[in-house]
DNA sequence: TGTACATCAGTGAACGCGCGTTCACTGATGTAC
DNA sequence: TGTACATCAGTGAACGCGCGTTCACTGATGTAC
């Protein structure tokens, strides 16, 4: 995977090879850890050399959950383009949570580094994502607060990407994961048994 | 808040003592990270001492969790009793969320710790919580299969929980925050604005 | 086309730090007689 | 009641480690003339 053999003296594009060897690193450990000597070690690249291109190890946390907010909006959209039926909506819920436990340690650390919330490219992978949300749930829902109702449905993907990750929700398999968060988005969609389908 | 002062050279209950140093540093942090060292600082205790009654890091960091999953069951029984009501429900999720939202490093410290999952007391105390939603649910939603709703209706709270913990969602009052839990939680209640009150 | 030179990406050694854990120890406690 | 002794909670110094970051440096690149 590390771009190995002779490499030239001079990298070439060091930035994203530090940010594909940081994504990696995230996806062996499983964990949320991810030190910049490691990442360097990783790139086959000197301790010193990272900050020729990111200001400090935030700043590279900062770019690897900008890769990752990215990468999560491509599954979500993959999954369906323009959801209008239940089933279409638990597929991306599915996707939502699927990359969350492919992907654990990235998932991680979009969410959970304590990371400047400020850092613009943060905020535009956020606002993406809720904007995605917000498409999502106007289309589905027409009749509801689209704030509200965005809202509640992101919380309650979300929540169960990470009641799987900690091990809350049996996640043995992956048909047994999609089965759960289909069960738990129908059971939504259907409160007390509503006389009538609920979308369109 | 630390016992200070003259200490007797036994400390008389060095294990809660250390337990209670545990939560007031994640709480004075906000962070999840906490080192055994600096646990047995804030005790006043020589750095070793904590192996007397701890295994290692990850026994301690397991009774922090332990003792957080007792704290917020006891805030979300404290929030209501019996719940019957769309109000009742939102309450509880209201607590669910603020307890997230004072104590986010002990939050975190029991959710996001890749610590021993099938420590009993770390098992118990899951259920404990499983137990009761499912027990507020059954209630509130007579109709639905119990397991997929009290996992969608966790889902819910816990992702609104950590949206707000990470910034996601506006967090900047406990009134905005309440606010926005409440509307999320009648906004699933009230999917495509059933014709009629979905609870009884 | 060839040379001098400024630029800049990457090196490697070093800094100081806090960490988890171990160890031989000390000093208080409580029990047996 | 008084003494000897085993137990055990806590000490303090030390171990080796990996970390983030800095620094003077080197060697490749590309541009001006």
């Amino acid at each position: 995977m590390t771009t190995s053999g002779t490499q030239p003296y001079h990298h070439g594009d060091l930035p994203s090879a530090l940010l594909r060897a940081a994504v990696e690193l995230l996806e062996e450990n499983g964990a949320a850890e991810l030190s910049l000597r490691a990442v360097a070690r990783r790139a086959g690249v000197s301790t010193a050399a990272p900050y020729r291109h990111f200001a400090d190890r935030d700043a590279l946390l900062s770019a690897v959950a900008a890769v990752g907010y990215q990468d999560l909006a491509n599954r979500l959209i993959a999954a369906c383009q323009s959801p209008t039926t239940p089933e279409d909506l638990a597929a991306i819920a599915v996707a939502y949570v699927r990359f969350a436990l492919d992907r654990p340690g990235l998932f991680r650390v979009m969410f959970a580094e304590p990371c400047d919330p400020t850092s613009p490219e943060r905020v535009a992978a956020t606002e993406a994502i809720h904007g995605y949300v917000k498409a999502v749930v106007r289309q589905a829902f027409p009749g509801s607060d689209p704030d509200s109702m965005s809202n509640a449905v992101w919380a309650l993907v979300h929540g169960l990407a990470f009641l799987h990750l900690d091990g809350k929700l049996d996640g043995t398999s992956a048909e047994t994961v999609a089965d759960t968060v289909r069960a738990a988005v129908f059971a939504v969609l259907t409160v007390r048994q509503a006389p009538r389908s609920i979308l369109t």
